[in-house]
DNA sequence: ATGACGGTAGCATACCGA
């Protein structure tokens, strides 16, 4: 059971080079971000044509997430459980394969800068720290279903300064903050590991590298895009690795794939 | 902190991102 997630950049930019990826790869399930593209804009038949069933939040422009699966899928949320949100950020869904139930969400978290020491605009990051409580909240009731459950997406945060290649421009960053570090390290007091960093201590783990600058050739990146896994998931995992190949292709995104097999 | 760079909307240039 090969399950990835993937912040690519707008979905219609980027379908040939996920057509390749999923070719070359084939995941059971895939997580998307950022897809760019509301329900009437999303390329449903290619995905299916490719052997994947396709469930979106979709948002005009900006924001929207996905889950493609070859297994059937029940959607179980459309937007985080009680939190008003103007954005398409989170898609949840079931789906049964290899006699076992699986819960997986799809999440884009906000970036949240400018942060609030910009006394002109203090909004987006008091966004981000609401939609992180919302998603505490909500992760510890996924962990009472007593099931495999997977968060995996672009959660916009680096949690220690080895997730980013320098920490010193960052420390005021709303990625980087203590706050939403600390908010995302209370992800793993409730239950929930983060499944690279748990199997791969020496590794950088970057999934991200700007456009900009030859960041990708110089591997300054960060780690962002993350797998959080409640313990009956982490019972199952064999592996986690990021797959740097969706990054080195013409017109990538600036993200690229993190993926987990579970026995 | 800022800009480079890429995507979207839509037709020139502004907004967004990490």
């Amino acid at each position: 059971m090969l399950i990835a997630t993937y912040n690519v950049n707008s979905i219609n930019a980027r379908l040939e080079n996920l057509l390749e990826w999923l070719k070359a790869a084939r995941p059971d399930v895939v997580l998307l971000q950022e897809i760019k593209s509301e329900f009437n804009t999303f390329p449903f038949f290619e995905l299916q044509a490719a052997g994947y069933e396709a469930k979106i939040l979709g948002q005009k422009s900006y924001n929207g997430v996905a889950i493609l699966s070859r297994h059937k899928l029940k959607v179980t949320a459309e937007g985080l459980p009680g939190f008003e949100d103007v954005h398409a950020r989170y898609l949840e869904a079931e789906l049964s394969a290899e006699g076992q139930v699986f819960r997986v969400a799809s999440i884009y978290l906000p970036n949240g800068n400018p942060p609030y020491n910009d006394p002109d605009d203090d909004s987006k990051y008091v966004y981000k720290l609401a939609w992180m409580d919302a998603l505490l909240k909500h992760a510890g009731e996924l962990l009472r279903l007593r099931r495999p459950v997977l968060l995996g997406g672009d959660f916009n945060v680096i949690l220690t300064e080895r997730d980013v290649f320098d920490p010193e421009p960052f420390r005021n960053n709303a990625l980087f903050r203590e706050e939403v570090k600390q908010k995302l390290t209370a992800l793993q007091y409730l239950g929930f590991y983060d499944a690279f960093r748990t199997l791969h201590q020496q590794e950088n783990g970057y999934t991200y590298w700007d456009y900009g600058g030859g960041s990708f050739a110089t591997d300054q990146g960060m780690r962002i895009d993350y797998f959080f896994l409640s313990p009956d998931a982490m019972d199952m995992l064999e592996s986690v690795e990021v797959d740097k190949a969706p990054r080195r292709g013409t017109k990538p995104s600036d993200h690229t794939v993190l993926k987990v097999k579970l026995k």
